[in-house]
DNA sequence: ACGCGCTCCGTAAACGTTTACGATACTATG
DNA sequence: CATAGTATCGTAAACGTTTACGGAGCGCGT
């Protein structure tokens, strides 16, 4: 490869500082705000290096002091996740940045490959000291990752509770306040065999859903039917199959409620081939209002939320354990279930005792 | 074993190399696959660094090589972006990781706040070095963003043309082969007055596709109707308004054309709202096949294609343009429009001089 | 005069890696 | 035996930045 006799241009701190007939650390005093420089001199500095362009060198930077001014948020390009993630994360990482850049810190998104594991993909990437702290997010029931970021000391926050790493800050949709919430409303109108849905997979929010579940039927007295517990994907395909699957029971429940509202797309979809309405011979509460669950018909009763203001509040759990940010964030409560407002619809409009 | 017991966590590859006795240089030339290095030493020597868990520290690394070995995307996360995107860039990105994995490249995505200007944010990624070469996304009409990668000489390749920057490598659906052959096939069907949607940003898509549209009815000997290209969102929301705008008209079309599938959803409400059936009074043709298309009723006609093949073609084409990688990838083709194959459904599956 | 504290700035040593260069031992060749 | 060539390794200089340290100049109180 060409390692050339020319004379590089020397894009750095030193051609600053030459321009400016300063020495390099008054220089980098100026830039980086601190104290013992003449105002003067740093406005002059200032000047001179929005002039030229310049812009520290982020290797030799975080060489030197340890930091990048990085944070990741490390998403699982998994393939449930693909299908139905829609704009889940990037509007998530909107409230992220808000809060981040006021700091100067950048968000960088690091989406684990399909075909890797995600604790040696994540343990690379902490290797590489390529962020300062990480945002983990699709955490599992038992998730090794918690307890490595622990190890290697580095900051985290997880968008998503966990079993394992019992003390590790993060934010979480209230699933288990949305399940209750749709039990007590459905019992109120007389349900009382209501079935749920869950992922198939091991994330967490699926066990955290269907517990608080299992509690409110008990507080209604309610036994509770694993049958009507049906596994599917978050997706559309899977609402189809969750409804095919209750079709096939002999006891058919009279209400379901769905962990993602897209599955209601499917859901609607194989009820109606077999003649039942949807709000009229079956309730139906699907979880987070979404765009396009508004073109469903009956309109499908439903749990709204900010996503954006979520992020905001992680950005902020996430500074508050960092050493270098705490005192700006102090005492900010460590974990937080986000609540969710109810979306009346049509869909689980009717009383069942009262006929349709 | 030397030490016994566990080794506390690695300093750096000084500690290695004091670990195994061997000069640092000799450590860092046998981890990097340098040739002269004994293979039993090599052997060694990559042994203790899994053994001890030694990854090299990027800032260090790239600091001196002046790379590192990083690939950025960058995505806008527009409101418009956020609403629509569901799961085309996960979908792209998991194509391109498994290109750059095999070189050893780590893929991060670099989301544009929406507060911020996209190029304010490039230059501030670039200046810091953080990424070796980028990838761009939702290319604009006339983009800043090319001559400044081509001026820092940044290697970079867009997912989407542009007007810009005339050279530069792309990938890209074949957004004017989509309009053609939608306008062929109906205007075999019998169809003369035929709508199309465009997305009101300037993102150059829209108007690539709308230009595929213009020439194919030119060729058809059909005018050109300004009225009936509907500028909207790329939404559900969208699709509802083409409708709506639609419907005004006097001279109302017989078929329209959405570049989004999810807008079929809301046209099919919009449209069946006011009596009107998709596939029996008003022909369709959406863009790309999509899962939520799937449950369309009639069944949407739209074009297929792997989009996780779009992305291995955009990672080659980014590689062969990049100096160090460029003999592994020689004369690829730098610029490609990616095929998509008609999947017909029902939307559009009459003939109009015949009735319905 | 002297010492002290303050403000501002220059010097140089890190940070962890890679790599040009030279050194050593050994082998092959003349 | 001298020399050249080869394989392998150690040494030290970069890469660009931050920062501990010390020094110069100055005002002020004793």
């Amino acid at each position: 490869m060409a390692h050339g006799g020319k004379p590089r241009p020397m894009k750095g701190i030193r051609q600053l500082a030459e321009h400016l007939d300063i020495s390099i650390g008054t220089v980098s005093r100026a830039l980086n705000g601190k104290p013992d420089v003449n105002e003067e001199t740093r406005k002059r500095v200032l000047a001179a290096a929005e002039q030229l362009g310049y812009v520290a060198n982020q290797s030799g930077r975080s060489l030197r002091q340890g930091t990048t001014n990085v944070i990741g948020l490390m998403i699982q390009s998994s393939r449930e996740t693909v299908e139905n993630s829609d704009n889940f994360f990037l509007t998530v990482t909107g409230g992220l940045q808000s809060v981040f850049s006021r700091h100067n810190l950048d968000l960088i998104m690091l989406p684990c490959p399909h075909d890797e594991d995600p604790y040696e993909y994540l343990k690379r990437m902490v290797a590489r000291r390529i962020v300062d702290a990480l945002i983990l997010s699709e955490t599992q029931r038992v998730d090794k990752r918690f307890d490595m970021l622990a190890k290697a000391k580095i900051p985290f926050a997880a968008l998503g509770r966990s079993l394992s790493g019992v003390q590790h800050p993060w934010a979480d949709l209230d699933f288990d306040g949305v399940a209750n919430c749709a039990v007590d409303r459905l019992v109120a109108r007389g349900h009382r065999r209501i079935a749920i849905s869950t992922p198939a997979s091991d994330i967490n929010l699926g066990f955290v859903f269907v517990e608080g579940y299992r509690r409110a039927l008990e507080r209604h007295g309610i036994p509770y039917d694993p049958a009507l517990v049906i596994r599917a994907k978050s997706s559309e395909q899977g609402g189809y199959q969750v409804a095919d699957e209750l079709l096939r029971l002999e006891d058919r429940p009279t209400a379901v409620i769905l962990i993602y509202e897209l599955m209601a797309i499917g859901f609607y979809r194989r009820v109606m081939e077999a003649g039942i309405i949807p709000g009229r011979d079956i309730a139906v509460v699907g979880f987070r209002e979404a765009p396009r669950a508004k073109f469903l018909q009956p309109a499908l009763t439903c749990f709204r939320t900010s996503l954006h203001d979520l992020g905001v509040e992680l950005a902020e759990i996430l500074l508050s354990s960092m050493p270098a940010y705490n005192h700006i964030y102090p005492n900010t409560k460590r974990q937080r279930t986000w609540p969710l407002e109810l979306v009346p619809g049509e869909s689980d409009a009717f009383h069942l005792t009262t006929g349709k």
